[in-house]
DNA sequence: ATTATTTATGACAGCGCTGTCACGATTTTC
DNA sequence: GAAAATCGTGACAGCGCTGTCATAAATAAT
């Protein structure tokens, strides 16, 4: 039903190969020619078949996206990075829940459809899908990893370094008891801002007490129970650092709902600076990582790979920041 | 690089063509022979070339859900519900900002790259977007359009009823000055939800006020801004009906920090039940639209009309529903 | 055993495009 | 004005696969 390069050839007098070179912008086509090609193809209403031309071409103009991560707004900050980069660029971007369906991403990267992945946790730090997608050979990027290898190029921030500043804010403001709600263990960053909270204690030669540690899942009801745990301590702690935003909400809502009023009672921050931060009541103290500019950068060194598959992976660390706002306090 | 279906044919001593039966599932290949190459495919790690196959049967797995939308907690439920789908149906779903680069949608929906597109508000009602893709005769199904039409299945909620609902439910708890917070008017459900708001208060003979309406952009800090300027009026609303819960949200963040109690001293709620509504204090008597369950219908629909052109398109529309929570009290 | 019927496999063409190379047309050079 | 350099265009092959059709092999029917 649609029209062919071939039919916009005869239409405008020339070869297919004369409508090729328009279409792709080649130089050497005279101006009058490619006039003449170009209207031939409006009338016709022609586009380039792109299943063709991938198949000539050996390229993809499709970028995956793996996710699997409990925090949609952690997502959505990376898809946006991501989608805004894909399209400033000329690809597109295609999203898979990787747990979804088992073969689903097995279909996704076979047979050369896509140009590349950009992986985060904790898919970044999965030995099968880092196995898998070697063995298709095609190209990837991890993004927060536990550690940065040769696998592949990656971009994070310097989660042990955050974690740590973090901290040792909570310890200048007096608190002693610090409690952690940490992400999954399987999560490499959940590893490393656990050493950063203990690197803190170290330095203020605070001894480490794990009954203050516990580990949710990211989201907001284990933020609820996680907290639960720790408020319902015979010594509870004076103040909660949670691993993402989501939670962090989570455990001012189980404050409220306890009477215990934050920040004058009990301070509580967060991590990531996702939207919620700045949405919900106080108003969080919390790590910002620049995850639109993390995803944006992860596509960048994922092409630079898709195009040279040779070059040494690059790693970069992109900078984070404390942002202070009300759900801190000094201890009670 | 990689094998060709015709190398895992000269290793299994096979033609190709019954190489290609098997990758296909195909009946009428001997179960030795199968096997044969199965263990081939496996051997040289071969898989289709998915530009190749595309070429010839002209199709392809990609559906596209094209966004724009201010409220990212809208989109996300949609993509989830049409991630779902697509993995459960051997789809793959490409995410498109409308607005970020204009020829990136014109590029996305070129050359049959996608089998199909979905679309949400407000490019739902968008008749640029729906002529460009009729133009190019990709299949494509509206979320909450408007009006249903001939050009496209659809699939919505009774957003004209569900607001007549509300509005008759806060009406029932001695409201008599309801403010209006709707979306933009672009937004064909905004113009609905609209409707329903002036048919409960015409039922109840309350004369509409058009100083109580007020057009926001379904985001948070309008949500504000519009609360603020309700609650400014010499005579303000008691209750506020938000056209979605980003605003209510800020609706409620406004009145905080006017000091005005929600729900003893002002009744809000809001539309949509998005991830939010239950997280921010108190939480969120709203309208809850089933955006998951609809973005898989209209998934659903959508493979139908691309496997099936010639049918008239179906629209649906899901069941809504009152969620009760605890922002909405009586008339104080 | 012979023919009819079914089943398994292969030959071939071609989807729509781009890369390579060769050739004719045009312009430049002395 | 002839040779050289340049530019514009076309012929051709083939990317990796699937659809159609023909043919060989196996099975059933006589």
């Amino acid at each position: 039903m649609n029209a062919t390069i071939i039919d916009v050839a005869n239409a405008a007098g020339v070869s297919f190969k004369t409508v090729s070179r328009v279409l792709n912008g080649e130089a050497g086509v005279r101006d009058k020619t490619r006039e003449k090609v170009q209207l031939a193809a409006k009338e016709l209403n022609f586009t380039l078949n792109t299943a063709a031309r991938n198949l000539r071409r050996r390229g993809s103009n499709l970028i995956a996206l793996i996710i699997s991560n409990p925090s949609r707004s952690y997502i959505d900050n990376i898809q946006i990075g991501a989608m805004d980069w894909c399209s400033r660029n000329g690809f597109h971007l295609v999203v898979e829940d990787f747990r979804a369906q088992p073969s689903g991403f097995d279909d996704l990267i076979r047979g050369g459809e896509m140009a590349g992945v950009i992986l985060i946790p904790p898919m970044s730090d999965d030995p099968e899908i880092i196995t898998k997608l070697t063995g298709q050979n095609i190209p990837f990027v991890r993004i927060a990893p536990e550690t940065a290898n040769d696998s592949a190029p990656s971009v994070r921030i310097d989660d042990q370094a955050a974690a740590k500043e973090m901290t040792q804010k909570l310890i200048e403001l007096g608190h002693k008891r610090i409690g952690l709600i940490t992400g999954p263990n399987e999560f490499g960053v959940s590893r490393n801002r656990m050493a950063g909270y203990r690197l803190a204690l170290d330095d203020a030669a605070i001894k480490y007490d794990s009954a203050l540690v516990r580990e949710g899942a990211f989201s907001y009801e284990t933020g609820q129970s996680c907290a639960a745990r720790l408020l319902s301590m015979p010594n509870p702690p004076t103040a909660i650092f949670a691993s993402n935003d989501d939670m962090a909400a989570g455990a001012i809502a189980e404050s409220y709902k306890r009477g215990i009023a934050v920040p004058s009672e009990l301070t509580i921050v967060g991590y990531d600076d996702v939207a919620v931060a700045s949405v919900i009541s106080p108003p969080l103290t919390t790590v910002r990582q620049p995850l639109k500019d993390m995803a944006a950068r992860a596509a960048e060194l994922l092409l630079e790979r898709i195009r040279n598959q040779e070059s040494a992976p690059k790693h970069d660390v992109l900078p984070h920041r404390l942002i202070l706002r009300a759900s801190h306090g000094p201890r009670a």
